[in-house]
DNA sequence: AAATCATTTCGTAATTTTGCGAAATAAAGA
DNA sequence: TCTTTATTTCGCAAAATTACGAAATGATTT
């Protein structure tokens, strides 16, 4: 007799993570970002990007919401970096759940979850 | 004069893994079938998962769509495997992309690209 | 105090996603 | 042939996503 499971918590997690990267526009700016030391204003994204101001302030909100980045507010600027803590942590969970394909549950040492949902 | 740019079609490529694996439910999928020699019913699914049956096949229609399963039809079940090919493509694009945190346009050797949008 | 600047928030619209139950399908067994 | 079985497709509704322009924000410069 099987039965009706709760998702494990893993699963969400690594579903936040993609869902984070679902959006071609969030991957770029994630992997501009993640390189050593850049950081960037969204002024200079909105150039080179092919989509309106607003609507990057909406992108780069949900990288803010996902924990994948953080805004410095530097009147009048904000400048945007990677949270390196957060990225790391999905980078580790998203390798483990791609890698780990023969254990039960995303068997990783470290499961350390990506805290979502930040302010700024 | 920065000018605006044609997203990349790797950030394309990355996005559309990212939403294959951005619900839960099709995560929990994946892991289960990407485990050596996994292979299994929806009706397996629909009784540990917290979904309907029109809600599994639509899930399960998605990562097909997406390359990365394949169902066998052996009536009057459909097998469901990963589809190895697309899958270890997709895993390395999304490492590449997780792991190349120095380089400028997601440089790995191997770019190939997972295939989307297959029939059965 | 008024204008400027980078950015966000608001309001709105179009589209996609997620979910369900009912009906359809297609093969097998009675 | 009529059921049964496993699964999908259809029709629908609710919610989320994506996008835009206009207005608001909050600090600086004139």
């Amino acid at each position: 007799m099987s039965q009706k499971i709760k998702l494990p918590e893993e699963a969400e997690e690594i579903a936040r993570i993609a869902k984070a990267l679902s959006h071609p526009v969030r991957v770029y700016i994630i992997h501009k970002l993640s390189k050593m030391n850049s950081c960037c204003y969204s002024g200079d994204l909105v150039d080179e990007l092919p989509i309106g101001r607003s609507t990057l302030s909406q992108h780069l909100k949900e990288l803010k919401y996902a924990g994948l980045i953080q805004g410095e507010i530097n009147p009048p600027y904000i400048k945007y970096c990677i949270n390196r803590d957060n990225w790391e942590k999905a980078r580790r969970l998203m390798d483990c759940f791609l890698n780990d394909n023969q254990s039960i549950n995303f068997s990783c040492e470290d499961k350390e979850s990506v805290p979502h949902n930040l302010s700024v």
